[in-house]
DNA sequence: CGGAAGGCTATACAGCCGTATAGTTTCTTG
DNA sequence: CAAGAAACTATACGGCTGTATAGCCTTCCG
């Protein structure tokens, strides 16, 4: 990780080519406003005319993609290439650095786009998910799955969308402030989920049982790992 | 629940008045393409001129409340008011009406959206799963929460944001047979959900019972639900 | 110094959007 | 039947979008 010092991608906008200022500008236009946010917004945000942006990009679409490449950059260069943490640890910790909440919204933004870079983060974070439960598994603290990559994408999943939905469904929520809202969101469900993680729903095993049952075969593993008591 | 029939919102697009057609149109066109479609689009779609839906809603945005009420309506009929099913069940149930698939996705649509009957469809959810809840934590199938309420709300986000997020992430998947896709879905979450209800994910309490110390009040019932084993 | 290259601007264009207006048809009703 | 109301259409307007073109102005290099 970085030290307390800002990262290396922000300093003053005067240091930067106006290429850099287009792009940097239509990223925090995209997460501010949306993907729909106009030519001529961007080019008004980073002081240049609208013409600059058919210069260096040649249209919209190719500013888009660079700014797709550059959110992405970023986010594996906070995370850490080879740094395996659980999804609410890395979400959690990115929401909070003050200056990467552009960043982060414009990724949120992308997941409900269906775009490629909220694609990518999903499936990084899949991928970092399994790793770490592996990890955990082997530490005795989390119980091992019948289905691992299963588990981690299930939870990947229900994570960020409970906190897509929640987000999308509160108007009162300003994205410029990300990091509070996502730190207000993990606070109110801390309980639920830690009960849910620790104790489960059921009081007994007959409906995961039943299921086990009836499949002819689950997705990986045996399916007797945790005997019936 | 409705018999096997059709519902009675379902019927001929010839008995229907221009102003009802011209609002299944705008819910099928909102569905499909988003709520960027333009009005030409669906006067087009309903077979009319695109004069008349000023005429008969003034607007597009009325055009879109109406849809709202609709949506919403068919959504109550088909539940039943005072049915109180799991989300699964109902998410499941509503996704394999066949007539219901475009009503479904404008919901998400409206979801992603942030739209009115977004919110009133997950806040709905969230009420009848507390409900549904209740019920089985009486009849002995279900643990007791000690924040009943935050637990609903939890299960609800989790469970349709995670749809939700692979739905948008598929480009692969079409909306227009959602029924099916939801179906995938269920199916590719089943055990990993059945497990984490069942056996959770910690192998200890350490996590939850930290959790319960540090905090001076949980919101809702006393703290030692599950006395420790 | 001089000229070419490229950063940059101003302006125009075609297309779509939602909306407005005027006019025509169809139905209803006295 | 006739007259008025309602349903419906055709067309136009202003505004926004992304894109294209022509030209200015700085900068760099021979």
């Amino acid at each position: 990780m970085q030290s307390a010092a800002s990262p290396q991608w922000v300093r003053s906008p005067d240091d930067l080519t106006a290429r850099a200022r287009l792009r940097d500008a239509a990223i925090d236009c995209f997460a501010q406003r949306g993907f729909a946010a106009s030519v001529r917004e961007i080019a008004q945000r980073a002081g240049v005319s609208q013409g600059l942006i058919r210069h260096h990009f040649g249209g919209k679409d190719n500013l888009r993609a660079e700014c797709d490449e550059e959110v992405f950059r970023r986010f594996r260069e906070i995370k850490g290439e080879g740094l395996a943490m659980s999804p609410g640890q890395a979400i959690g910790m990115l929401s909070q650095l003050e200056e990467f909440g552009p960043t982060f919204v414009y990724i949120l933004r992308s997941v409900l786009d269906g775009g490629v870079v909220g694609r990518a983060f999903v499936e990084h974070l899949i991928v970092d998910t399994e790793l770490f439960m592996e990890q955990a598994v082997r530490a005795g603290t989390v119980r091992e799955s019948r289905d691992p990559s299963g588990r981690a994408r299930y939870l990947v999943t229900s994570a960020l969308g409970s906190m897509l939905v929640q987000l999308t469904l509160s108007p009162e929520i300003d994205l410029s402030d990300v990091g509070n809202a996502i730190q207000r969101l993990t606070g109110a469900f801390a309980l639920p989920s830690l009960e849910l993680f620790t104790e489960g729903l059921f009081v007994d095993r007959s409906m995961l049982d039943q299921y086990l049952m009836q499949i002819p075969d689950p997705p990986a593993a045996g399916r007797d790992i945790h005997p019936p008591a």
